[in-house]
DNA sequence: GTTGAGCGTT
């Protein structure tokens, strides 16, 4: 089947990118994101109405309008006050410049498939930019791969680019983040991270992420697996982490608890965060820079710590806006499971890479306004009240350890 | 069922 490209711009009278639909005709959020970071949703300028429309999102998928993707010109849309196009980024970070941050370091890429080489990783890695050094890492007898590896670029802007995304590499899921080792003791980690507590089986970290990308840039999820029940969401900005806390947040009709993430096991970072003695952390106010990744500074600045916080509103907000009703939706595993199981550290004979992740499935069935979270400018105009028929009985998730 | 993998023989 011949590919299909929908034309993607920051604003609609911008130079359109091309942006690869998948075979059902769906375009995934993460392809659009991957090209404009940060991106939760798509708009476009209805041809008949004259308004702009909000492009269905279900599940981190975009469905096309009735008339199809045709020519028309998508927007991205981001999540409130995070609107920043990449000459804005550029110039926020001159601020990074002044404190020396801006050079590129090597960056971790976890869960390479075990026969990924560095060439390959070169040859990917340089589809982003110019890349100065890739290692695999390596069991020194066997010459294994330990299933990890390192790369460097030479333009931060590009380095900020690959730690901003996912990475499919030779057909696994790869994240590519700052080695321990270089998380500088001159940033020392503030508490950008919650607990999100009473998590059911079917939130995927993708859903975690477009849902908490409304309160801040999202830099992380973590679910453990097998499930628990719990997961984490770290920010950019540890005010938005720091909102959160104490919070009972609605995810796809659940109600979940948020709380300050303690500090892992192992974790050999000094903490020189305190520990919130309350519920409601409301540490260091007026202190927050970023470091990583480019900082955003979203919504905080009209809320109080008392009356309305900024997590009661999404929440609302969410509510209104959510296809998910209460009953359970199958989720599609959308999660990496690089079951290293035993490899952690050394035995190594029989090892099993599984990775289960969700690719062109297909979740109709609803006629449902489904929004991207967040994205309070967008209206979904069609008229179209809200459904409630699921009839997903898409299988999900099989298997993953085990075996 | 409310606290997480894996981090570099230079």
């Amino acid at each position: 089947m011949a590919e299909v490209y929908i034309r993607v711009a920051e604003e609609e009278n911008e130079e359109p990118m091309e942006i690869p639909s998948e075979d059902d005709g769906t375009v995934l959020l993460s392809t659009v994101s991957a090209q404009f970071p940060g991106a939760c949703g798509l708009r476009f300028r209805s041809p008949v109405s004259q308004c702009m429309r909000g492009v269905r999102l279900v599940e981190g998928i975009l469905h096309a309008p009735e008339t199809g993707w045709g020519n028309l010109v998508y927007v991205v849309n981001y999540p409130k006050d995070n609107k920043r196009k990449m000459e804005e980024i550029d110039a926020s970070s001159a601020v990074k410049m002044k404190r020396g941050d801006m050079k590129t370091s090597d960056l971790i890429v976890l869960g390479l498939p075990w026969k990924t080489s560095e060439q390959d990783l070169k040859d990917y890695f340089g589809t982003f930019g110019e890349v100065i050094m890739v290692q695999v890492k390596r069991d020194a007898k066997t010459g294994n791969s330990k299933g990890f590896g390192f790369v460097r670029f030479t333009e931060y802007e590009v380095q900020d680019k690959v730690v901003a995304q996912r990475h499919m590499i030779d057909g696994r899921w790869c994240d590519c983040k700052l080695p321990n080792s270089k998380q500088g003791p001159d940033e020392p980690m503030r508490c950008r991270k919650v607990f999100v507590g009473r998590c059911t089986e079917d939130m995927t970290t993708d859903d975690l992420r477009q849902f908490f990308m409304q309160y801040g840039e999202v830099t992380d999820v973590f679910i453990p697996k097998p499930f628990r029940a719990f997961a984490f969401v770290t920010f950019a900005d540890d005010q938005v982490a720091a909102s959160l806390c104490g919070e009972d947040l609605i995810v796809k009709g659940v109600s979940v608890h948020i709380s300050n993430a303690e500090p892992k096991h192992g974790n050999r970072m000094n903490d020189r965060a305190g520990r919130f003695g309350n519920g409601f952390g409301a540490q260091s106010f007026g202190s927050s820079r970023s470091g990583l990744g480019s900082s955003t500074n979203s919504n905080l600045a009209n809320f109080g710590s008392f009356s309305l916080s900024p997590a009661m509103m999404a929440a609302a907000q969410a509510a209104l806006q959510s296809s998910w009703g209460m009953m359970g939706m199958l989720a599609s595993q959308q999660g990496q499971t690089s079951t290293t199981g035993s490899t952690s550290t050394g035995t190594a004979s029989s090892r099993d890479q599984s990775q289960t992740f969700s690719t062109g499935n297909s979740n109709y069935g609803t006629s449902s306004a489904s929004l991207g979270w967040g994205t309070g400018s967008n209206s979904t105009t069609s008229g179209s009240g809200f459904s409630t028929g699921f009839g997903s009985g898409m299988e999900s998730k099989s298997s993953g350890w085990g075996m």
